[in-house]
DNA sequence: CCTGTAAATTGATGTATGGTAAGAAATGAA
DNA sequence: TTCATTTCTTACCATACATCAATTTACAGG
C-alpha cells in the first residue's frame, strides 16, 4: 500500500524507515470513485493530493457554463488548488477522479518537517517544484506559438498514455479547443497519413 | 545597492546582517543595456536572474522566426530557463533586456545554502515557487478559456505599469495574438468606452 | 440482448483572429 | 531640425477554429 508514495519521498530522501513510519504515521488516505470530486470551486483546501493510483483532473468553469481542464494527474503526480491551499482563498477550480483514485493528503507542514529532518529531500522538493514550473511555461509556450494540431501531436508524444485513458473531449478542452475541432484535426493526420503511404 | 535584493532575501528569512554579508559574499551582479542579451537559445546557463532594476523578457522564437514572449520580469522577479538552470539542457528560450537592467546571478547552491541556515527562509522559498505555479495555471487558465479581449483586460488589471514599460507588440506576443489583433482590440474597447457615454 | 445516454463524427455556417500591405505616428540618431 | 527606423493603425481578405445541429458510434444498466 502506497508504494508510489513511498517510493516518491524516500528515494531521493535519504530517509529511514522508521523516519518514514513516523513522519507519515498521520497522513490521510483516500479512495475516490470516478466523477467523485475532491474540490469544488469556492471551497476552502488546505493540502495537496498526491495520486498513489488512477488519475483526477482540475478545471474551471467559465461563465457561459464550460468545463476547461487545467491539469491531469495520474500516478505520482500532485494536484492542488494553490490559491486555496497555500493562500487560503476559496478555490477556483474544481477537482474530480476520471478513474477510481487513491489519494494521499499531504499539507504543507508534512513537506516542511520533512524539509527540515533531510537535506537532500529539500533539494528533492526544489528540484520538482522548478520541474512543474518548467513544465508549465512549455505548456503555455505551446498555448501561445502553435496551432491546435501541433498542440495535439506535442500532447500525444507527451503523455501517450493518457491518450487511452481520457475522453477525447477532456483532451481537446486541456489544449484549449472544442471537441468537434480535434475531431477535426484527428481526421486530417489520419487523412494526411493514409496519403503517405 | 542591492536593497531589493536585500530586501527580499532577508524580510522573511530572519538573517542577521553579519549571516547576509557573508552568504552573498560572492554573488555576482551585472547591469545589462536595453537590447542586450542575458541567455540565448541553445546556450547553457547555470543560474536565475533576479532583477534588482529594470525589465526582463524571455521569448522563444518558432520555426517562421516569430518571437513569443513567454514572461516579463520588472523589479524582485526572478526569471530564468529552467530547462538549462536546472536540468542542464541547452536553454530554448532567449532571455534580454527591455529597459537598463541591474540583475543578481541567483544559483541553486546559493538557495540551498541560505536553506540549510534559515527554516524560514526554506519557507519562504517554498511559499514563492507555489505562488510561482498558481500563477501559471491562471496564465494557462486564461489562454484555454478566454478571448483575446478578455485576456488583455486581465492584463491591465494584473500590470498596469507594465503597459507603460512594454511595447504594445510584446503584450500581444504574451497574450498569444499578433500586433495587429491587439490594436484591433483596443480600437473595439475605445469605440464601446465612447458610446458608454 | 435491447435501450438510453454520453462521446465522437460530420456538415453547414459564423466569428475571431491572422496575414499582407500601406500609411501614420512615434522614436531616435545625426 | 531632418532622416531613418520602429511601432502602431487601418483596410481588405484568408484561415483556423467555434457554433449548431444532425447522425453515428460506443458503452453501461436493466
Amino acid at each position: 500500500m502506497l508504494e508510489n508514495f513511498r517510493a516518491y519521498f524516500t528515494s531521493k530522501a535519504e530517509i529511514t524507515d522508521e523516519q518514514y513510519v513516523k513522519i507519515t504515521a498521520d497522513l490521510k488516505t483516500k479512495v475516490y470513485k470516478p466523477q467523485q470530486y475532491l474540490l469544488r470551486k469556492d471551497e476552502m483546501c488546505n493540502h495537496t493530493f498526491f495520486v498513489e493510483k488512477g488519475l483526477l483532473r482540475s478545471y474551471s468553469v467559465d461563465e457561459t457554463g464550460k468545463e476547461h481542464v487545467i491539469q491531469f494527474a495520474p500516478e505520482n503526480w500532485f494536484i492542488s488548488d494553490r490559491s486555496s491551499a497555500c493562500f487560503n482563498e476559496p478555490s477556483e477550480y474544481f477537482i474530480d477522479a476520471i478513474e477510481e483514485t487513491r489519494v494521499v493528503f499531504v499539507d504543507q507542514q508534512f513537506i516542511q518537517r520533512l524539509s527540515a529532518q533531510s537535506e537532500s529531500f529539500r533539494n528533492y522538493n526544489d528540484f520538482i517544484l522548478h520541474n512543474h514550473i518548467r513544465f508549465l511555461y512549455k505548456r503555455i509556450n505551446m498555448l501561445i506559438s502553435h496551432s491546435a494540431e501541433i498542440r495535439y501531436l506535442s500532447f500525444i508524444k507527451l503523455y501517450p498514455d493518457l491518450m487511452l485513458r481520457v475522453p477525447q473531449w477532456m483532451i481537446a478542452s486541456y489544449l484549449g479547443i472544442t471537441p468537434e475541432s480535434l475531431s477535426r484535426v484527428r481526421k486530417d493526420l489520419a487523412k494526411r497519413h493514409a496519403n503517405m503511404k
